[in-house]
DNA sequence: GTCTATACGGTGATAGAC
DNA sequence: GTCTATCACCGTATAGAC
């Protein structure tokens, strides 16, 4: 596949992320992925929309990827989900606000008005879930309970992640990450 | 203070919250407001970015007062929480994509770029927090329990609505409010 | 594959009449 | 307080040369 092709979505995914679907002009795209203007309609002919849900596919699967390498490293998983919650918070407090959140400025913005975005979100989502629940699977939770926790800790990841990039510090997210490993450990006690 | 004032903060605070700052141009607040088209500089002289700033503000104000009343209906603040937030999830499921996140869409896009609305969007969610908060406090939490406590659930509020809005049904909020429960539960038993 | 020029609509904002 | 006209600008998208 094209270098320039990945430029463009690996860049349009960060944007994306970072400023959502409206506010992330294709001009923008080009300058900062320095790349060709004349290919963006050459690699993605239904234009914007059809990159932004390319891109949306990218940084999920590049996250989803990412998250089951994190929670490979502890075998428990109320620890690596706890480990994997905390290294989020590092990126989060930082100067650039990128990751933990990719797909929720846009979901946000498209959900109710376009019904690709609409669904490149929902499949995004879903492989966004699968190593938490992966993970939460191995350790022995019943299958509907590792769901459940699953979407619940995928939530509670987004809100933090919003409530630390607004308050422009980690702290929220890292208080996140202590309920969600509480939550964990009475569940992990439970069964 | 003027009905039209109000008529075009309230709308502005909708269209917001469903489809962010950038998606909503000024020409449709004025048209689904139906307010003159004059009075928009005549009452925010600063343009939209005032405009939507004090728009926070009001969802957020009106927000918490709803919050705070809804709590109010049972004693028990694990109850009354986990009602709260099923209240919430019965009405994202349903046609109109409103309630449950009003500043989320606006958080997301402006962290980085917009001081202003960002510092709006801060502010915002600490009123958002506050009813949480008071109930845990009300209800034996210690204050830093309470604290952490409402902050998560706020997290995991916003992170539920954001799945729900795009899978465009409310079980994915029911779960989440589910597993607040729980650790509601949990974290009441070990205090 | 890439470039440039351009079309066209929509944006936020301002000025001045009423 | 409100209206209308108008501004400059930016957005996406297209056409045709190279």
């Amino acid at each position: 596949m094209s270098t320039t092709r990945q430029q463009i979505i690996a860049k349009t995914s960060e944007l994306l992320e970072r400023q959502g679907y409206h506010a992330t002009g294709l001009n923008q795209i080009v300058a900062e992925s320095e790349t060709p203007r004349g290919s963006l309609y050459y690699y993605f002919p239904a234009g914007k929309e059809e990159l932004a849900a390319e891109a949306l596919e990218y940084r999920a699967r590049q996250m989803s990827t990412y998250m089951r390498q994190a929670l490979a490293a502890y075998p428990d998983p109320t620890e690596a989900i706890y480990r994997f919650l905390l290294g989020i918070a590092d990126h989060v407090g930082g100067d650039n606000c990128t990751g933990g959140a990719p797909i929720a400025a846009v979901a946000l913005e498209t959900a109710g008005c376009n019904e690709r975005l609409r669904q490149a979100c929902q499949q995004a989502y879903a492989w966004l879930r699968q190593p938490l629940e992966e993970k939460l699977l191995a350790g022995g939770y019943p299958p509907e309970r590792a769901q459940a926790l699953a979407l619940t800790i995928s939530a509670a990841l987004e809100g933090g992640v919003i409530l630390s990039r607004t308050m422009q510090q980690s702290q929220p997210l890292r208080i996140v990450a202590d309920e969600v490993k509480r939550l964990l450990t009475c569940a992990a006690t439970a069964a």
